[in-house]
DNA sequence: GTCATAAATGTTATGTTATAACATCTATTC
DNA sequence: GAATAGATGTTATAACATAACATTTATGAC
């Protein structure tokens, strides 16, 4: 049967044999309403434990802090807001400050910046160097990472045929998620 | 022969006696150094006076001024660039100005936004309703508009796969134009 | 330990991009 | 020539981001 890699999210040759619900996939990039969000949250922050120490970069309180607070929704928030949430029990960071831990945080793989939104969203597969591909719902402001390589090979390819040697790429749709769509 | 297509760019088989050197399909996407742009930027006004008549909107003086202002470089502009242009010679015109007229430029297809500068360019087929994929030269910023059917098709694929419903897209790869990759 | 260095953070100021709100002018229609 | 819608003018401010330099904190060499 043609299938998808509910990672890659390319439609592939599967034998029956493996088939899945698709409720599964769906949910592998947008998240349920309802599900518990703090485990998102200190999973990511495990993953960033991890990702710092092998690279040898130190995940500071501040920085730490800054994920925390980018995690607190899977909505992308933007930089003042970010500050604003920090700032909110009598801290008195400066945009600076935040701007400096977002600049790590990207550089490192666990952030990543919408530019369509001027806003910042946690990385769902931190580690690997990626410029994601983003589904953002234009009704709820849930963004969906993925990761197609269909994607990407397409848009290199499209790339490289004009003479054009592509070092990086933005891709960011605008729509409605599972949910709203159905409403 | 496997060749691709010099106005959508994807690689389509085609018969040997269409065969047509590759150099012509690159400049169709980037024009040459020395060309004479002058020519870029009327044919692109004329464009826009057929686009507006047939839309049964009205291409002021105001609109019209920015539009040549953003047709006088092939690489894009900041809305306050196309401002200061504007007021070079005296005129006293408010940001708002260039927003608004910006606006209208967008709305009818006749401008792009690339979000990942926020700047603005002339679009290089203007009329028909498009969000179109962007190659910026981090050299020497020129960026070449494509319409690859392919990419967007591809994306469309990886978007509805996933539940989302796409409404619209942004995508804008980085890397080296094929003049500035030969150096 | 302490000294030198690099890394991170603090602080102040400013630069850049974009929009809100309301007044005025201009074209179009009846 | 009034009524209306569309375009522009004007002022102020919001929202996003960085420059420059001072201070503090971690790290490694000695
Ligand atoms: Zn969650
Ligand atoms: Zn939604
Ligand atoms: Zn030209
Ligand atoms: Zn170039």
């Amino acid at each position: 049967m043609l299938c998808y890699n509910i990672y890659s999210g390319d439609t592939i040759a599967l034998p029956m044999r493996f088939f899945m619900p698709r409720a599964s996939a769906v949910s592998a990039d947008f998240p349920q309403r309802g599900h518990d969000h703090s485990a998102c949250g200190s999973h990511a922050l495990l993953e960033a434990e991890a990702v710092c120490r092998s690279r040898q970069v130190k995940l500071t309180d501040l920085r730490r802090k800054v994920l925390e607070t980018i995690w607190e929704d899977h909505a992308p928030m933007g930089a003042y807001d970010i500050l604003a949430k920090l700032n909110a029990e009598g801290e008195r960071n400066a945009p600076m400050a935040v701007y400096r831990a977002l600049d790590f945080l990207i550089e490192n793989g666990l952030v990543h910046r919408l530019s369509s939104l001027n806003a910042y969203i946690g990385c769902r597969h931190p580690g690997r160097s990626h410029s994601g591909q983003f589904l953002i719902c234009s009704q709820c402001n849930i963004v969906a990472e993925i990761t197609s390589e269909a994607v990407s090979k397409t848009v290199a390819r499209a790339a490289t045929s004009r003479g054009f040697k592509p070092s990086g790429e933005i891709v960011e749709v605008m729509g409605l998620c599972p949910h709203c769509r159905g409403n």
